[in-house]
DNA sequence: ACGTTTTTTGCAACTTGTTGCATAAGGCTC
DNA sequence: GAGCCTTATGCAACAAGTTGCAAAAAACGT
């Protein structure tokens, strides 16, 4: 649903090609907005339709060989129309939270590794954040940068939240599998469920 | 992909008919994996002719009339296949933080109003939160319930965080706002972009 | 008994996102 | 210059999620 605006958006801090931007996404905007080459390149392509961008006069159209693009006017004013209307967050939809409620139902098999496993990957994400804060926003400078900055710390307070409670939530369980060694077990209970 | 399994789990606390899912995924369930009725009832059949449950004897097969659905043993098994297997929780999408970094370049225009009236949502979220972890978990009980606790407070850790992030982001943009009244303004920047 | 509303299930069309592969150009190696 | 890897663009088929509507049954009012 956003994904031309997030594209517009790329586009205007700096013209790239297709590719470009798909290794841009991978980085620091895909980490509120993710997108495969695949849907940039399908974007792109409607976009340029839309005559919201064009490609770089420099670059011929065929395939296999790089194409630049940039923002036109239009483009600008659609993006500037977009950031003026309301942007509804959908609800999350995690698959680990799901999956703690599984495991309420059918047992806790493998539940701690699981959790363990997350752990690792939030805690090298926020690492990986902290380190773009340190290197990237210094002293905070012109409006621009605040702004970039303030989507920066919401990723980090993000993955601060998800370690903390994956600790919590690490020791819950341990302390669950505890009880169920030497205490009676109810029904769907037990470490190896 | 994981739709099939969070109606497995669904039905496995308590066998209903697919408006009563419909139900259950706008309270609990759905609050950390949302579903409209369209994906239940197609699900449904799915799952049904998977052989993963069967409608209650009851119930005719006739439209408009209610079919209420239990779990077979082999949806069972289905389940904790999935459950013992690991969880990609897939990179945020969250349109807000792209909407600041494009007024990063278009201009703020708007933009307090619009954190402001994400902070309202999250704020009467948070206290649904708290209402349902004061009325359903008084005391901490049995393992599942502690296991169900666990996935509320990780809705309430997470609105907690927008709830202080967003108050943040409403200051510093406050901020720019006045600088920008007082002082020169950069490019892309001022109150009305 | 009759029309209206609500409940409940469902089809069809559409949009968005994912996966696997194809194709072209350019550079590197031998 | 033939083979191979990397870069770069793109098609096609599929899977998942959304939107709008239809239609049968039940409940309700008069």
């Amino acid at each position: 649903m956003s994904l031309p605006h997030a594209i517009l958006t790329a586009l205007l801090e700096k013209p790239s090609s297709g590719l470009a931007l798909t290794r841009r996404f991978d980085r620091s905007i895909g980490y509120f907005w993710s997108a495969t080459h695949q849907q940039i390149y399908r974007e792109l392509g409607k976009l340029e339709q839309a005559g919201f961008i064009r490609a770089l006069p420099s670059a011929q159209p065929s395939r296999g060989q790089k194409k630049e693009f940039e923002v036109l006017p239009a483009g600008r004013r659609e993006l500037t129309r977009w950031a003026g209307g309301e942007q509804d967050s959908k609800p999350i939809r995690d698959a680990l939270l799901l999956r703690l409620r599984a495991s309420a139902v059918v047992g806790r098999a493998g539940l701690d590794e699981e959790l363990r496993r997350h752990l690792t990957l939030h805690r090298r994400q926020l690492a990986e954040y902290q380190e773009i804060e340190d290197r990237d926003f210094g002293a905070a400078a012109d409006p621009e940068d605040r702004l970039r900055r303030l989507v920066l710390r919401a990723g980090i307070g993000l993955e601060t939240f998800w370690v903390e409670w994956l600790a919590e939530a690490l020791a819950e369980v341990t302390d669950l599998d505890a009880a169920a060694e030497d205490g009676p077990a109810g029904p769907g209970d037990g470490p190896a469920g």
